[in-house]
DNA sequence: CGGATTTTTGATCCAAGTCAATACTAGTGG
DNA sequence: CCACTAGTATTGACTTGGATCAAAAATCCG
């Protein structure tokens, strides 16, 4: 069951058997990525979706002046691309944070379930404005709060997420990125990134070490980082 | 034609004449608000789309520290919140930046139209997901570029935007938004925006005044700004 | 084991924020 | 039609958060 995760974690609206059944018999196949290898290129004609079975994967853009600007992270279960299907392009590249497994659905095949079902249609349609909602919420977080606020935001976000999919233990989960990412994806330098993450844990809010993020204080956490869920529409 | 302007700017996928006037039968109503009225309101359950005819609207998140975060600015012929159509709720709101017209489009209409014409649905789609390529640009100016980059990017963003839809005259154009909104858009202060603006005009690339944008020499001006249009979509 | 990333810390610098005061502009009502 | 007001715009002086530069320590990995 390629889309189970997917489903799982996009339970509105509600598909009939058909149409789950419909969805998971449009994968075409499965690909595997390495670290750092990238799965689409900014600009490439695509003819295919991309949804990410296990791994974490990164979309981001870089700079004319050679800085890298994160703006999404996928953990398994979202399409990391789906919104390539009405835009046959993208503006950004995807590559692999970590060894990747994906699976990947044509064009045509997404096509003939929009034709078939309205409700399959903006299940999918709604999981990319989840993505877009995400993206605004980054915009605030980059735009208008503190250093130290904004990398304690994205580890709320992630652990929330990857609560949904069922990939926290406790109060830890695994986050298999280097500092160098979480600067890349809050807009700091690295050197920053590392003295926030200090004062994070020197506050007893979260801790990040080695790719394991280990929550401290999940109250206070979330108070400090500003954090509201409900930009997830985790309904 | 309440949706010639939208239909003139979004040409991909190409409707039939059956499609284009089904879309225009979907709408429902206009309604006319003031400046800084609230047009859609945070996490209120919505039913209905909106769809700018006239003047210009922003899309805000306010932080718990009282600072606003412009997330989009919309102009005459965008729909400002379709994405409510899968999502029900927003996690921002939306409000006028000027006197405003807009026409409103049903949940239940939208629907129609999808379980109609495949075709139509992946313009609309589409059109989603061009904001949502917007959003990701904006972070990568609030995440990575300097204060003066950013609001030159800003007015590059706006010329093509307005270009298309044939609100631009000659090199100048009507922006007609305070230097506090510039700011809250580029997540800087007024001040620092109001010193960043001088410096644009000092240096020959733009003049902003009196809600007036005059484009002093675009090619040095999109240099400077690291513009590139891609991100828009505009074929 | 050995080279290459990554993490950590220190010293210094600068872009942008803050605070404050003045000028300008557009509405509003008498 | 002008005076009053509230919101903008502008400029100056000062502070600060985060960047930059540099070097050492730790970790990863083939």
């Amino acid at each position: 069951m390629i889309t189970r995760l997917f489903l799982q974690t996009h339970p509105t609206p509600l598909l009939s058997d058909n149409e789950r059944e419909a969805l998971e018999a449009a994968a075409c196949g499965t690909a595997e990525y390495g670290t750092k290898r990238i799965i689409v290129r900014e600009q490439a004609p695509l003819t295919h979706c991309t949804l990410l079975v296990s791994g974490f994967v990164e979309r981001y853009k870089d700079t004319p002046e050679g800085r890298r600007q994160i703006l999404a992270i996928h953990v398994p279960g979202d399409f990391v691309d789906l919104h390539s299907y009405p835009l046959k392009r993208l503006e950004h590249s995807v590559a692999a944070l970590t060894p990747v497994t994906v699976a990947t659905f044509s064009h045509e095949a997404i096509r003939t379930l929009t034709e078939r079902s309205a409700t399959l249609t903006e299940l999918l349609w709604r999981s990319t404005l989840i993505d877009a909602a995400i993206n605004r919420e980054w915009i605030v977080s980059v735009g208008s709060r503190g250093a130290a606020v904004r990398l304690a935001h994205l580890f709320c976000e992630m652990f929330v997420r990857l609560q949904r999919s069922g990939m926290t233990h406790g109060q830890n989960y695994d986050f298999p990125v280097t500092q160098i990412d979480l600067a890349d994806a809050c807009g700091l330098t690295a050197v920053h990134a590392n003295r926030m993450l200090r004062q994070l844990r020197e506050r007893g809010l979260v801790e990040f070490r080695q790719g394991l993020v280990r929550i401290l204080n999940w109250d206070k956490l979330q108070k400090f980082a500003e954090f509201d869920p409900a930009y997830l529409f985790l309904d």
